[in-house]
DNA sequence: AAGTAAGCGAGACGGTACGTCATGTCTTAAT
DNA sequence: ATTAAGACATGACGTACCGTCTCGCTTACTT
């Protein structure tokens, strides 16, 4: 009985992995995401189209991988107050979203997850992954200290969050200022505060 | 006094007009934004593509005229309370994207509308021009109130409410049940008001 | 009894007539045949498109008769012997040919004309009425001096003639010496001489 | 010694090949040179535009292989007399002109020639390349028995035989009688023999 | 003088074809 | 089995012309 086929033929070439998200990330950043296609990707990674076809289902899976794949396992900030928290998660939210490639990519990247019943499922699960751990951790904290209710609906804070910072810088293009975290936290978070 | 010049050669004719809109809503609905194609608008209202491209520069702008142009002057709501406000406000905006057709519409039509410099200017001036009339006015009743503080940036919340609805119920696809409108102004709400 | 009914309503403007046939003569020079189109020669003409299709059916008949209507009507040439006689018509056959919009328009438009079997007849009775009718003369005064045979196929002897000429300089486009003419005769004349 | 690189990638599909040029020759002949269109060849090969495009550079290459490339190596003619050869030689460029798709092709497939300057010098290599090399091998045994001038201008007579035939049976559509190649070679074959 | 009818320039209309591009699959030889 | 190359069927793109139509206007002839 054997658990793990033995790996046969030609084991898969690691460089063409790397040389597909590189130019997939160039070509997004330069052109855009809806001009960015699979045939550009390959021809500038020096690649065929199966190759990538091969990995990845097309090309939003192919662009999310190369776009937000740098996940830095982000500890949740403790700064000691809810507001000061949630500052220090919008800024990190702020600074992934207009990132020059994931400016580039996130409207039509989200449109293309949004519109696949198979994807939509993971754009909470995977884009907000890393922010919602941080999320749980800060309100554990603050529920703790009597700052906030157990009973805050997480998800829906994390949408809104995400959602003022993607409409904001995202679709509407609003360059983002300094005190944009703090403003944003103002806004979404003392609602959930505790009085 | 004359201010618009004659016009010259066959005039448009509305009824094809109002084909193509009827066409393109029905066909966004049925298949999806990515699915439809001016070509497939065009057949289903009977008319050449010539007549769609001569009063449409794509099918961002047609869509967006088809889906959301039925503009009801909705007046500012007015409950007494800054919290009620807003809730009737997030009514009408949940209600809003959460229509067939502008739910279909809404991620792609976006998408598009952000990669395109000149369309980008108008998401805010156009998609939520309604949403912000009202709250402006919401926000003067409170301000006259003692509710809130005068210096609120109101764009920052229009876009904060209008990012929460839409990623909550048009990206990650969340069915709206019928405390989300108080769920989210308690959360976007509290935050401005004045303690 | 009325023969021709009273023209009623505004009559047709003559200076339209002659824009257009003065507009399609310069485009198909300028651009040749197929690139000309009724909707520029219009434009060109400052003229709507109506105005042309009220007077012709369409392209080929309309840039016939702007290129072929300079009907003047060359008396048989009458030098004394068939061989000169026919160096003659054939002089005037390849100036035809050769004129700067003729030489753009026939290629096309015989092409027009062959494919529409209602213009086909045309061809030989309108194209070639001129060269038909100096051939008859000239090859009745051959017959008086002996120098042919009565019974010579004059409408094949006038496509060959026509046939060489087109082909050579139409199709081929080989630029005609001045030697072409005679050579031709010699070539396709001396064929119908009588021994 | 390598004179051609490897080929690389997909070969291309030589059954496709096949179908379209089967399919533009039975459009051709079913509804003639200007009403077939590339998307209809394609349509009826079962094959993709780009498939078409990929081999010819448009409609009037494609059809020309389409119907022209049956090239039958014909032996030059020999029946011992200038006026037979000439006749034999008639007789097969009748029968070209005149086979169903050849006859509903060839006036529009001209004209496309002759307004394409690189396609127009094909006209006389291409087209009328059997017909040439049997003429010239003609002549030079009518020069050995002295029938004829070695100074005959063979392209001139080449352009007279196939411009009557074409125009006699291309443009004008006389049906071709039997006697037809030997009027022809009579009419043009006399012209050049020696007296 | 008023009415009627056709011509006129302009340009919208429903179609059809164009030639290009992207998609995702398939087929080759070479690794 | 994977690779790079590139052919393949499909179908959308945005443009151009076709020949017809619908406007407001003009120009004649008919009452």
């Amino acid at each position: 009985m054997m658990l793990s086929s033995a790996p046969r033929g030609r084991p898969r070439d690691n460089r063409a992995h790397q040389a597909i998200l590189t130019a997939a990330t160039e070509l997004v950043t330069e052109l855009g995401y809806a001009a960015t296609s699979i045939g550009a990707v390959a021809a500038r990674a020096g690649v065929g189209k199966d190759t990538i076809y091969r990995r990845w289902s097309g090309k939003a899976e192919l662009v999310y991988e190369a776009v937000f794949t740098e996940t830095e396992a982000t500890p949740a900030p403790d700064t000691g107050t809810l507001a000061g928290d949630l500052t220090a998660l919008l800024e990190a939210l702020i600074q992934e979203f207009t990132a020059p490639a994931a400016a580039a990519a996130l409207p039509g990247l989200l449109a293309d997850f949004a519109a696949n019943p198979g994807l939509r499922a993971r754009i909470r699960s995977e884009f907000l992954a890393p922010a919602k751990s941080g999320l749980v951790t800060v309100f554990e904290r603050a529920v703790q200290r009597g700052e906030t209710d157990p009973n805050v609906p997480v998800d829906l804070v994390l949408d809104t969050l995400a959602g003022a910072v993607f409409f904001h810088v995202g679709l509407v293009g609003e360059q983002p200022g300094p005190q944009l975290a703090a403003q944003l936290a103002a806004v979404a978070g003392r609602g959930i505060e505790t009085r």
